[in-house]
DNA sequence: AGCACGCCGACT
DNA sequence: GTCGGCGTGCTC
């Protein structure tokens, strides 16, 4: 009689290992298979991570309780992705593996009665469009480049056709029986992008992002599984779903800060989409108007390959940039429109065309103070002002959601319709707009109009069929949208994002500004940009007036260089965050004692992090800046080993930091 | 992440 | 004398 078989199993809770099991059944175990165990006197899904597995030092085994063989094991390559993840941003490994199964109810069973989604392969793979000869050759070099690894860089203005260009590459990867997945930086806003692929690959396009109904979540998750899905368009979720036969992974975008996920795992999906690629063996097309440094960096060593689509497509061209210098504008105070940019808004107006002021601050005013005795109005959970929203009627904290209708009277001085507001916000910008141009159909477009896709769609709707003629927006605005009869972008506060100890705000701001100046002049008339700064001798205003990209990666470049910032070394953030201040200061201290000392590596901190309080909690920082081949992550895992937080401390790892928040 | 175990304050 | 608060630690 055989002893019955151990297997080692990942269950899906946040475990730094997978535990052993005894195989009761009679067909082999597979790696891969989603199995239920017992884990404390609960039980939970898991994966079989290895067929062969051991008796722990203690304790006695216990049985798998079932497996579930409806669905194909998790395959290799993702488990190879997920292994090498955890070890690369110093999270459990568990924790890695719900990111993949991120579908609690998969498994329950009775299965749920409800509408079969059905996932048609799309047939024919021809072009809805007629491609340019530069269009047609770089489409030729990512669709020749399916069937291996290889990290290709899609490079081309806004304007200049990319979309339809690596769709050609979706088309070859699916008529190979693959399937190809495509990721949006907040795909809440991109249904038109939807809409896109929709009419070029039909139904078998499936949408994955966080607001999906739990059934159809299921439903797709399954389906995904199976291979039956021939396209996703996902968040950067997307990229941990189980793909039976991932073939190419698309991130649109890719400079696009909003990949870098902040809580929990700690990861940017960018990089991480260039390792999962290559575990699944197949290309990798990052693609965007203004590559990150990284990115560019990459392209210079020979590890990714640029494709480049010099022009814009069909007749538009680049829109004219011009710098307002604020200092010699003169405009009363609570105004922001210079009075360069209202000549131009009134000329634009007088052609029926539609103007965009761009600010990218949500809100009426950044700050609410007391007249009287100059009481700020601050957040009770974090050391930030509470922006004052007047369409809301309240005072809102932008980082933890707190918020209180203003109150009647100064809770510091007790004096009555005191409270002013400093500075401004879209709405404030819209409401000085309507003085101005009383006749203009005017809206604001930010996070907080566009909350459900439905509003975003009927406002952008709207901006189509005409009947706006100026939107106030925040960066929702800056991102994909195409109205033809926008031609000319105002950006309030070009300078905003500049200051702040950030290494990216230059890079950053660059791109944000480019991207938000690309929506002008998209159609037949030629656009105009207006950049309102207090620096127009600033290198990223003058390279973004003359349209210098080179320019400014140039002078980006030198400085990274010179100060061994990423892309020229590595870096890493530990966030110490407590209730209890003096809990958080204590094991900051211990952690400063066990401080590693290495060559290559240089520890800056601790010192209280940006936001000193957040979300009720208070919290310290060290940044850790290594050189390239530095093995940062041992240097940190030896580090968090040495000490014993105080109760209720947690440390959180943040490996290549983007927000210094 | 759950969930139980454990050690200190107000109750029938 | 118990009920229950949530800090701490484990899960094959």
């Amino acid at each position: 009689m055989a002893t019955p078989a151990v297997v080692l199993v990942l269950p899906c809770a946040p475990l730094a290992k997978p535990y052993s099991y005894t195989w009761p059944f009679a067909r082999p175990a597979i790696a891969g298979q989603y199995v239920q165990i017992p884990l404390g006197n609960r039980i939970v899904l898991g994966v079989v991570w290895d067929t062969v597995g051991a008796p722990p030092a203690k304790g006695a085994l216990k049985d798998v309780l079932r497996v579930f063989d409806e669905l194909p094991p998790l395959p290799a390559t993702l488990r190879t992705f997920l292994t090498w993840m955890a070890d690369y941003t110093i999270s459990p490994l568990g924790a890695v593996l719900k990111l993949s199964l991120s579908v609690p109810t998969a498994f329950d069973d009775p299965p749920k009665r409800g509408k079969t989604l059905s996932f048609p392969w799309p047939e024919g793979r021809s072009s809805p469009t007629t491609l340019s000869p530069t269009q047609q050759d770089a489409a030729t070099v990512l669709t020749s480049s399916l069937g291996q690894f290889s990290p290709l860089v899609l490079d081309g203005v806004t304007g200049a056709g990319k979309t339809e260009v690596y769709s050609e590459a979706i088309a070859a990867c699916l008529a190979q029986g693959q399937q190809a997945v495509v990721l949006l930086p907040e795909i809440a806003l991109s249904a038109g992008m939807l809409e896109r692929f929709r009419q070029r690959f039909g139904e078998g396009v499936t949408l994955w992002h966080s607001g999906l109904t739990p059934a159809t979540r299921r439903e797709t998750w399954k389906a995904i599984a199976r291979g039956d899905v021939p396209l996703v368009i996902g968040a950067r979720s997307a990229l941990f779903l189980p793909y039976q036969s991932l073939g190419l992974v698309v991130v649109d975008e890719e400079h696009d800060s909003s990949y870098k996920q902040e809580d929990g795992v700690h990861y940017h999906a960018r990089d991480m989409a260039v390792v999962r690629a290559r575990e699944a063996d197949c290309p990798v097309i990052l693609v965007s108007a203004t590559p990150a440094l990284e990115t560019i960096t990459n392209i210079k060593h020979g590890r990714y390959t640029a494709v480049h689509l010099p022009d814009r497509h069909g007749s538009a061209v680049l829109p004219a940039v011009t710098l307002v210098d604020m200092r010699r504008e003169v405009l009363p105070s609570g105004e922001w429109l210079s009075p360069t940019a209202r000549q131009a808004i009134t000329a634009t107006l007088a052609r029926d065309q539609q103007v965009l002021l761009f600010l990218n601050r949500r809100g009426y005013a950044p700050l609410t103070l007391c007249r009287s005795c100059g009481h700020r109005f601050e957040c009770p959970n974090c050391s930030a002002w509470l922006v004052q929203h007047k369409q809301k009627k309240r005072l809102q904290c932008h980082h933890c959601g707190y918020h209180a209708p203003p109150p009647a009277q100064c809770p510091a001085c007790k004096g009555e319709d005191t409270l002013t507001p400093c500075g401004p916000g879209v709405e404030r910008i819209a409401e000085e707009a309507a003085l101005a141009f009383p006749s203009a159909q005017l809206a604001v477009l930010s996070s907080d109009t566009m909350e459900s896709p439905q509003d975003a769609a009927q406002l952008i709707e709207q901006v189509q069929q005409k009947q706006l003629s100026i939107l106030v927006g925040t960066q929702v605005m800056a991102k994909g949208h195409h109205f033809p009869a926008l031609t000319l972008v105002v950006v309030l506060d070009a300078d905003v994002g500049l200051s702040g100890g950030d290494i990216r705000a230059a890079e950053r701001t660059w791109q944000l500004l480019h991207q938000v100046a690309g929506r002008s002049g998209r159609g037949e008339w030629k656009g105009q940009v207006l950049l309102q700064t207090y620096i127009p001798d600033h290198p990223v205003m003058q390279t973004l007036a003359h349209h210098d990209r080179n320019g400014f990666l140039k002078t980006q470049l030198a400085e990274r260089q010179a100060t061994g910032f990423p892309p020229f070394g590595r870096l890493a953030a530990l966030i110490i965050a407590a209730p209890d201040a003096r809990r958080a200061e204590q094991t900051t201290q211990a952690l400063a004692r066990a401080m590693p000392l290495a060559k290559g590596l240089e520890v800056l901190g601790p010192a209280p992090a940006p936001l000193a309080y957040l979300k009720g909690q208070h919290r310290w920082r060290f940044l850790l800046k290594a050189r390239k081949d530095f093995p940062i992550q041992r240097a940190i895992r030896d580090w968090l080993g040495a000490i014993k937080p105080e109760s209720g401390v947690k440390i959180q790892v943040d490996i290549d930091p983007y927000s210094f928040l």
